[in-house]
Order: C-alpha cells, then structure tokens, then sequence
DNA sequence: ACATATTGTCACTATACGGTGACATAAAGG
DNA sequence: CCTTTATGTCACCGTATAGTGACAATATGT
C-alpha cells in the first residue's frame, strides 16, 4: 500500500507524501493522542486535522466525517482488558477455584488492566456524558467481556447464594467511578484516589469483599 | 417572558415588571430547569437567558458571569443527602447499632435519596469531565458528610478488622457510577440499571457486602 | 507524453458561543 | 415637574466550530 511512487520528473523532491492509507493512519493516531493529551472536549475535527497535521476536509473525503473515524480508532486498539487479561490466561484453574479467589484475581486485574489504561480512563469520563460510536463499541466489548467471564465460572456459580452479578458490577462500577473522579478530585470518602497506597487500599478491600460474599460454605447451616 | 410592557410612556401599565430580584431568581431558576431538561451540555449564557426569557447581558450585571450563577444555583437547593436524610433523623440508635446494620442503612437511605433527584445525577456526570463552581460545592458537601459520618460512627469502627472507608467508598462510588451510566445504557454487567428491580437488585446486594465486611466478631480468636 | 483521477491546500459559508457597548425605558428622588 | 439611576433590549465584536466548493499539485494508467 505505502507506495512509495518514484520520483517522476526531475526535481527530486525526497517528500512522496501523498499517500491516502498513510494520512488516514494520520488522522486515526491524531485521535489518539489528542483524546489522551487534551481530553474529548477538545476532540473535533479542526482539532483532529491540525494535530494530524493534515486538512480537515480529508476527515470527510476518507471517514465520511468524525463519527466514522471515531469507529475507525475504535478498532485500532485494546481499550479494554480481555479475558486472558483478566484472568491471567488460565481459564482452566480458574475454574477449578472457590468463587472468591477467582473473583479476586479477576478484579485485581481489573484494576491493573485500568489504571494502565489512560486511554480508556478518558473513554470511560466521556461516556458519561456521551454516546458515540466509541463508548458503545467500548460497552459492547466489557458486556460481552463480563457474561463470557460469567459464563467461565459458571460452575463456580452454584456454590454461593450471593448476587455475583450484582456484586461483581458494584466492584466494577466502583473502579470505574474512581478511576473517572481521580482525574479531577484527590480524595474520595477520605481515600486517596490519586496515590498507589490509596490504589492499594481499595484493592485490598475489593478483595476482602470478594472472599466475604463469595467464601464458600463450609458448614451447610442453611438450606 | 412576554414583559407587556406599557406602550409608550403614558398611563399606568399594571406591570411594575422592572424588578432585579424577581430576574435574578428567574436566571437561577433557568438554571434548574435547564439543566434537568437538556443537560449541562447545553448550560452557557445563551441558552439559561433564553430559557429565562430575559437578555444575557443580564446574568454579566447582576452576577457578573455563569460561575457566580453557578454558585448561586448551588446555594438554591438541596443537591446532597443531609446527615439526617443518610442516618433516617436518629443518630443516637444509629450509633449503638453494629456496623452491618448502621452502614447497611446508610446505604440504602444514599441510594434513594440519589436516585429521586435528578438533579443531582445530572451534576454527578458533569462531574466526570469538568470541575466548576457547582461540581466544587458538591465535592466538599459530599466529603464533609462523609467524614461527619465518620465521626459519628466511630464508636461502632472499633469493632471491625475491615477498611469501613474503602469499602464504603466502593459503595458510594458504585452507586454514582450505576446512576450516571443508567442515563445513557440498560444493562451494566447483566444488571439492568433502568429498573426498579435492577435497583433493588443492587440494593440487596449492597446491604449483603455491609453485613458480610463488616460484621460484628462474635469469636474473637484473634487479636 | 498526455489525460485522468487522486491527494492535498485554501478560502469560504453558516452557525453558535462568550462577552461588551450603546441605547431605550421604567422607577425613584429631588 | 425634571433629573438621576436602575433595569432591560439590541446590535455588535471576536472566536471557534462543522462542513463545502474551488483549485493546485501529484501520482497513475494508457
């Protein structure tokens, strides 16, 4: 694709710039960088096209306009964590764990998966004021993400009369809201959302809450 | 709106309409609706003197710009559960109770006195993108509940190993993340966030994770 | 080499925004 | 009564936005 055309006539100008694939790219990494350095309340199509370097009319001539760039960038990345990620890649001894200790990994690699995301954490401010073509590809992706994740566990499940759903979407939930705030506010019911110790400390409560709900029953007192 | 002012001069007009207060009133007021209605997104001068029927050169006059209408609007109304709303009046009881049951009410009383004001909500999501006069106010209300929470509580800390402030963090942050995002999504990690069931779903499984984390030690084997 | 289609630049429209000055009109006070 | 002050209306400025048409420069195919 790059073609690198040969000079053509005389003047040897070393800039073959004129490359379509090349520009798109352009304009995509420009997305990206501009939604990780200023934020989406800058994202527009003047502010695309000067940090691409490139004219805003070719937003419209190759994407047909933002929302279809939007989709584009959308695809040209890992903005969420998947399942190997989230579960260390052995699904198999996963399964064969109490519901809390797998919980707990999944969760704390939830949070690792997150925070090493800036990207995502913007995405994840942006969506909620907005939906756009990003946030609901974002959407789809962690749903689907998170009923395969159930589905994995399934036979965990049986084990315990907690609402997994519930609890597992208030942990998530709670990652996500604090990984938002910790861009604009330090403390949050007086943890530091901002520090590694605050980090620390949430995740060993969101551990502590997996194994409290999830453990698994040993005297069977009830039912 | 409609000022019927007097036609020309002459002749007594029933409408002493020139009255600074009342157009004051009626911009903060403006604020409301207009942020209830349409969202923050379309909170600027322009719009809030449009909706309050009067010139926006008005809000520059009498409040010198949209941050001190901000302020004002946040001073004009009750966008944060009070102590007495979160405690249910009584601290006195609240206090002798275990933990489990007293952060379990809590909870309960947090998440329905959010989700009854849509106000509220709205402010929680300007909250993930932008910090201004009102966002600041609700920060520092919400912080200062917290730790008069705290304070009040504290002779019921004592008997608990748990991090009650994370985990109550998780707990809070869940619920304004869950409210944010059921304005624009259905179903958060299979839990349908729209319904009253989804909700006392959540409920449930809130008070589940207060009891479980933050049960009284009946044995105490160690320490 | 030439014609053609592609790639890119520029200028422009229309719209909306925040903000300000000039001016008309009403109330208040002598 | 007339003057002064407060209240409200209007027109305008500068800026930024999304989007488009015209045109130059380059690459491509014959």
């Amino acid at each position: 694709m790059a073609c690198s055309s040969a000079k053509k006539r005389g003047t040897a100008l070393p800039t073959p710039y004129r490359n379509r694939s090349a520009t798109r790219e352009r304009l995509v990494r420009a997305v990206g960088t501009l939604l990780a350095h200023k934020g989406f309340t800058a994202l527009g199509v003047n502010a695309v096209a000067k940090e691409a370097g490139v004219d805003k009319v070719l937003i419209y001539r190759y994407f047909g306009g933002m929302p279809e760039l939007l989709k584009t960038f959308a695809g040209s990345g890992e903005f969420w964590p998947s399942i190997e990620e989230l579960t260390g890649g052995d699904t198999a001894t996963l399964r064969q764990m109490p519901l809390s200790e797998s919980t707990a990994i999944i969760m704390r690699n939830y949070i690792k998966g997150l925070r090493r995301r800036a990207l995502t954490q913007e995405i994840l401010a942006w969506e909620a004021v907005e939906s756009n073509e990003l946030t609901q590809i974002l959407d789809n992706i962690r749903e689907e993400v998170s009923m395969a994740l159930f589905k994995e566990l399934s036979p965990s499940l049986k084990g315990t009369d907690a609402d997994v759903a519930a609890i597992t979407a208030l942990l998530a939930a709670a990652v996500n809201y604090l990984l938002i705030r910790s861009r604009t506010i330090r403390t949050f019911n007086g943890v530091d959302i901002r520090s590694e110790e605050g980090w620390k400390q949430l995740e060993t409560a969101i551990i502590a809450v997996c194994q409290q709900c999830f453990a698994p029953r040993e005297s069977p007192k009830k039912k």
